[in-house]
Parts: C-alpha cells; sequence; structure tokens
DNA sequence: AAGCCGTGGCA
DNA sequence: TTGCCAAGGCT
C-alpha cells in the first residue's frame, strides 16, 4: 500500500494522541530532543515498560544530566543507581558507551545509524531510534511494537522469529521521508494503546481501513509466535550473614545472571529435582520459615534463606549497615531475600 | 543462532 | 495462581 497512506493518516492520529513523556518533545516540533536522552530513554526502555522507565530516566538524568557527567561516573553508583530495573548488563554497556562517546566522538552521539550500531548496548533497533527521533534521518525503526503492527498491517502469516526480515521490509515501504522520528514514536504508541497484544482496539485505530487483518477479523492472531518451553524450576540457598549491625554482602562476577551487582551470598541455584544439599549446610543456621520466591525470564526460583553469625572472622565482601541496606542497591531477588531475614530477625518463630 | 538476561503489571 | 508480555542486545 502507497507510503502516504498509512504515514500520513498515522502522523495526524499522532499529532493528537501523542502521550506526553518525560524524554519526548511535542510531535511536529522543531525542537529536536536532546540525544543524550534519546539515548538513555530507549537503553531503559528495551523489554520495559514506560512505567516502570520514569522514575529511573529522571533519576538518571538528574544525577548524570550529560554523557560527559555520566562517562565519569563510578561503575559501582552506575550498576546501584540501575538496581530494580532488571537486565544488568544494559547498564554496564550504558556506561562503556558514554565513555566510548567522550573518548571517540568528541562527547557526541554520532548523527549516523550504522556509527551508532557499533556502540555498546546500541543494537538496530535502538540506533534507528536515536537516528530517526534525536537527528531526524529516515530510518527504519522495527520493535516489538512495530512487528506487531505491521504483521495485522499485513497479515503476515510467517511465525517470528523467521518473519523479522519481512516485517523489516514491509515497515521500511510504509516509513516516510518526512517526520521519522515521529512516525516511528506514533507507531510505538499506536502498538501500545490501541494496536495491543491482547484485545486490540481496531475499532479506534487510524489504520484499521488499510489493514488485512482487521479485515479477515483476525488481527489478535498476529503476530504468529512459536509455542514457548516450559520454565525450569530452580531452587538455592541465600545467607543473611550478621555482625555488629552489619550484613555481609558480595559482588556477582560482571557476567552472567545479576552480573556486576550486589548480592547476598548464596549457594548455586540447582534444578528442583537435583539432588539437595540444603541438609549438609555446615555450621549453625536458622533458616526462614517462608522461602523467597522470584520469576526470572528463563527459570523460577525458590530461595531458602539461611541467617547465622560469620564462620569465620574474615570473609570476603562488604560488611554494610544493616539500617542502610536500602542504599546498596540490591537486586529485587535479593531485597526479598532481605526482607524475609530481618521479618524473620524481628518475630523469630 | 538459539539461549541468556529482570522485573512488575495485568487478565 | 499462572502465564503473558514490555521501546532488545549479546554471544
Amino acid at each position: 500500500m502507497a507510503v502516504e497512506n498509512v504515514s500520513h493518516t498515522l502522523l495526524n492520529w499522532y499529532d493528537r494522541h501523542a502521550r506526553q513523556l518525560p524524554w519526548r518533545t511535542p510531535p511536529g516540533s522543531n525542537l529536536r530532543p536532546d540525544p543524550y536522552a534519546v539515548w538513555m530513554s530507549e537503553i531503559m526502555l528495551q523489554q520495559t515498560t514506560v512505567a516502570a522507565v520514569i522514575p529511573y530516566f529522571e533519576k538518571f538524568m538528574a544525577r548524570w544530566p550529560t554523557v560527559a557527567a555520566l562517562a565519569a561516573a563510578d561503575d559501582t553508583d552506575v550498576m546501584t543507581a540501575w538496581a530494580g530495573l532488571g537486565y544488568y548488563s544494559r547498564a554496564r554497556n550504558l556506561l562503556a558507551c558514554a565513555r566510548t562517546v567522550v573518548e571517540r566522538h568528541d562527547g557526541h552521539f554520532p548523527p549516523d545509524e550504522s556509527v551508532l550500531l557499533a556502540l555498546p548496548g546500541i543494537g538496530p533497533y535502538t540506533a534507528g531510534a536515536i537516528a530517526a527521533i534525536a537527528f531526524g534521518l529516515p530510518a527504519t525503526v522495527v520493535d516489538g511494537n512495530v512487528e506487531r503492527v505491521v504483521s495485522r498491517l499485513y497479515a503476515v502469516n510467517i511465525p517470528l522469529p523467521a518473519a523479522r526480515a519481512e516485517l523489516r521490509r514491509l515497515t521500511a515501504g510504509i516509513t516516510p521521508a518526512v517526520r521519522p522520528g515521529d512516525f516511528a514514536q506514533a507507531m510505538m504508541d499506536l502498538g501500545a494503546t490501541v494496536c495491543a497484544p491482547r484485545a486490540p482496539r481496531c475499532l479506534g485505530c487510524p489504520l484499521s481501513v488499510h489493514c488485512r487483518a482487521h479485515a479477515a477479523g483476525t488481527a489478535d492472531a498476529f503476530p504468529v509466535k512459536p509455542a514457548k518451553r516450559a520454565r525450569p524450576e530452580r531452587r538455592g540457598t541465600a545467607f543473611w550473614i550478621e555482625r555488629d549491625g552489619h550484613v555481609l554482602l558480595v559482588t556477582r562476577p560482571a557476567r552472567g545472571l545479576l552480573g556486576g551487582m550486589r548480592a547476598l551470598p548464596t549457594t548455586d541455584w540447582v534444578d528442583k529435582d537435583a539432588d539437595g544439599l540444603s541438609e549438609t549446610l555446615p555450621g549453625q543456621w536458622q533458616v526462614a520459615s517462608t522461602a523467597v520466591r522470584h520469576i526470572f525470564t528463563h527459570f523460577a526460583l525458590t530461595l531458602d534463606v539461611a541467617m547465622g553469625n560469620a564462620p569465620h572472622p574474615e570473609m570476603p565482601g562488604e560488611w554494610w549497615p544493616v539500617d542502610n541496606l536500602h542504599e546498596a542497591g540490591l537486586p529485587t531477588v535479593f531485597a526479598k531475600a532481605a526482607a524475609a531475614a530481618l521479618a524473620e530477625r524481628e518475630q523469630p518463630c
């Protein structure tokens, strides 16, 4: 279908329905947003809801207002500030990217999609989004929303992820040369508020007249997705080791799950059916009566919390004041474990 | 190239 | 309660 039909209709809708967001300028504005703010928001928004991002975006922009300020920040301060937002490799890449921009690009984000793509943490979607939104370049921007909107618009029967190439080609076909940033954001707003994953509101959709899936009455059948595998169950034990008003924290290895984050010491987390070792813990421990339950992307965890005193006078890690534990930047699973330990401590048995 | 990588809201 | 999913990137 013609570029003008879809893009003009969508931009008209966006002019009236654009959401006000802290990193946005108004639709049709001649003012372009700060590329640093665009980049910050796009990294935070990767697989993360707008509602979850907003307070973190405000906090980061207030504390590190420029890419130079962020590049000069301590790693631990950035990881701590990111705590709770999830996907912690993003925080490490955020810092690496800021430092690369300062050192290799004179403190300015490059107005070039392929150069952006080479920066840490910036993939095809984010490179296109920054190019279009911050620099007004005619990039093809495809995120999960756009995949859904376009797969319905053209009733694409190929299942994801094999459909990606076709969806990108179709998106490029409707991307206008004018207002590419507004077009990208309009597609994402439409996907978030109208062309929703479940129960799409086709009655209020400006594109329904162009939409093949709507014509067939099967909008909610797209995009076609493969069946997903069952989520494994794992279990483990976290240790609340307290001495003189302080609790022992460790820093997890930089790579892997919760990489680079402060944590309670733990056993390995093993498959639920594996041979147990909880009955062979050395020393004397009081195990919290209620285990912590936490769902990660690719496994579910049941975590016992074992409380005790330091078995050895010197242990590797940080002795963190219990009264200031909220400032340690613990990922949510360990914040839950700490809460369980503290509840148990105040009401033993 | 398919698996890894968090969290919270919602039906 | 359980499953689904959200502005993906990295290896």
